[in-house]
DNA sequence: TGCTTAAATGAATAATTATTCATTAATTTT
DNA sequence: AAAATTAATGAATAATTATTCATTTAAGCA
């Protein structure tokens, strides 16, 4: 028998990405995520049962994926300031290299494709990060705001100023991440 | 003659954001509109060319009524923190009162159906928000960063604390505003 | 009151898009 | 090397959705 080309589901999902990214998820069909990946409609069936199952699966694995990539190089035992700032950066960093998974995921959230168990199954990736913050309190490092305020505050002015410097079609240098993480740490630090 | 039923025009508005907020642009179909709306489908295209214009006129009014808003109550001689704030106010509420409208907004930008010019056009509109952190900046009570990354940095935060509120279902009571306000003016100023 | 004009209707049609399936191609197994 | 099995193909079909249009309704005007 014939085994299947491993390389095929990431081929998919690239081809899926890149055209959310052009047309928002309400442009794309499966035909045309069939040509940017190079194969033909019918095979997409092979591998995903149909759209919806397509959208759900790759949801899902950029969800674990931006998981991943959050607490690398982060140490529980470092200053809790220093862990801040690597995880923050790794934020940053994700929401720049991969922004076509970060814009993906935002569209699945208002899209009739991902289901609330979807959603809520991928939740649960980012306990680590509230534990974070819940350190820092304790610590009287950060102000005493609800946990979520605070992860929002701090996710929110990442994720927009990273559209911002793609949109605008601007690199943000070493310089400007300085600066923001300055503003991010000023915001929460009691 | 017959004359237009003016109210109709809102009534497609108010329907369009409202199926947007429950399934994504992905989502919605014109005769799904219409019916949100108790017109007829065909009623739909005396008011609107075609659904891509009906996205294009809601997308420029949404624009154009949350500028309208963001400077209510503003006074350029107002002392800055607390120009700042009133906007800073406008901003947040508008993303909380017209939630729909934000977020039909947001979905446009990644769509196949919002044109390059109607983007640029809608930019304009928010010149004044340039101003006032400019001015902070000449008064030396702001940081030392570029305009725009100080303004993501403002919008991002409350857009996504607002996201969140919606989502989890919590109301964003007097106390939590404070408390935003002052992560975001810690994050800002000098 | 009847005539004129444009709005409103919604079923019919056109256009687009998802999905299937008969066929071919590529592996593995015997 | 032939048989068996599954992947891959892409044209054909099904399903969905945008748009049109013949008809009806409602308002203004003579």
């Amino acid at each position: 028998m014939k085994p299947r080309d491993d390389k095929k589901i990431e081929q998919i999902y690239e081809a899926t990405l890149s055209l959310v990214k052009a047309n928002g998820l309400a442009g794309v069909t499966m035909s045309e995520i069939a040509k940017e990946a190079h194969i033909a409609t019918g095979t997409l069936y092979i591998y995903f049962k149909n759209k919806s199952e397509l959208i759900n699966a790759l949801f899902t694995e950029c969800r674990n994926r931006s998981a991943k990539i959050y607490f690398k190089n982060y140490d529980p035992s470092m200053p809790f300031k220093k862990g801040l700032k690597t995880i923050w950066l790794n934020l940053l960093t994700y929401r720049i290299k991969k922004f076509e998974e970060a814009i993906f995921v935002d569209q699945c959230f208002h899209s009739p494709f991902i289901t609330q168990t979807t959603k809520e199954l991928t939740k649960k990736l980012f306990a680590p990060l509230f534990s974070l913050i819940e350190n820092g309190k304790k610590q009287k490092l950060l102000k005493k705001a609800d946990t979520l305020l605070l992860l929002t505050f701090m996710a929110g002015s990442i994720n927009e100023t990273v559209k911002y410097a793609k949109y605008a079609n601007r690199k943000l240098s070493e310089d400007i991440i300085e600066q923001m993480f300055s503003m991010c740490w000023d915001g929460l630090k009691s």
